[in-house]
DNA sequence: TTAGTTGCAAATATTTTGCACCCTT
DNA sequence: AAGGGTGCAAAATATTTGCAACTAA
């Protein structure tokens, strides 16, 4: 399945000098070294801004020079993913994607099932009410996950 | 993965038989036909409170008698999900769960990484602001998922 | 030199599909 | 009899892992 994704917003506050030097504590934290490899696909995924798939992403390093394999492009979205870096989402169609975390706050999001445009919004009411929901269970809520999905602005004027 | 699912309220309304007949319209419409061991596997999947996965519910229907294979189960499944009759949920960890449709309006879910239950919820002010959120995008929004994850109380009573 | 890193291929895991045979209508 | 239904095995997908060779510290 294809689909597309669109930045919301640039204003791209991490910036890669920060989101390294995080890395780095991770990685000497766990006694894991440096690489050139795994620099490249850190440095392709920092340009990124929307949604990738392990896919997406291997074939921007690729084109970018180095000829890594899809093994290292998942160990090293998930050292990402691990000192929140990175973020995975599952849209749906089995595969997963990742987004860059420094960005900004918290948010969530809004995909289009018939051009697979992802937007991004935040909404703290929701936000709110889901303490509230929680706190009644007796739950701790560690993350959480919503998802609307219906059809975009310009999906809905085309025709069919 | 192990993962447990509580039923939450057993205010079974929708029964067995209303079910049966919506299903039986849907194969008339798409000119299928019964078969034994379709029935079996509806019949298991009816008997259900919670969020089965594929091998859960082929284990249960092969408890009952019939050696049905996997395939007629996932094709089953499918049917009941055109159908409305099943929802097919994806709560991480890579396998498809399927709940009962009728049994209850519109929810969402509280997961617990801890021990693998899954509470459910109703929130119609977490609703009205999602049609908020979508109105101001200018999406028209078909369905959505929401799910938090964390902690369970009783896990939270538990030490580590 | 030691220990971590890489890529390939093989292994997993889940779901789908081709196909010969069985059952329903 | 005709066409759908079933199960098995093979295919398709996405992701993980074993392992020998390579690289960083």
């Amino acid at each position: 399945m294809i689909r597309r994704s669109r930045p919301t917003s640039s204003k791209h506050s991490g910036d890669a000098a920060e989101a390294k030097a995080r890395l780095a504590a991770h990685l000497a934290r766990a006694g894991l070294n440096h690489s050139r490899t795994r620099d490249a696909v850190v440095e392709a995924f920092l340009a990124t801004t929307g949604h990738v798939s392990i896919e997406e992403l291997t074939a921007v390093v690729r084109g970018r020079g180095p000829a890594v394999g899809y093994s290292t492009v998942y160990r090293t979205m998930k050292l990402l993913a691990e000192c929140g870096l990175a973020s995975p989402h599952d849209f749906g169609g089995g595969l997963t994607r990742y987004e860059r975390t420094l960005e900004r706050a918290h948010h969530d999001h809004l995909i289009c099932t018939a051009c697979g445009a992802i937007f991004e919004f935040e909404e703290e009411g929701i936000e709110a009410l889901q303490r509230e929901v929680a706190h009644r269970y007796g739950f701790e809520v560690l993350r959480h996950k919503m998802e609307l999905y219906g059809r975009c602005a310009s999906c809905r004027r085309r025709p069919k």
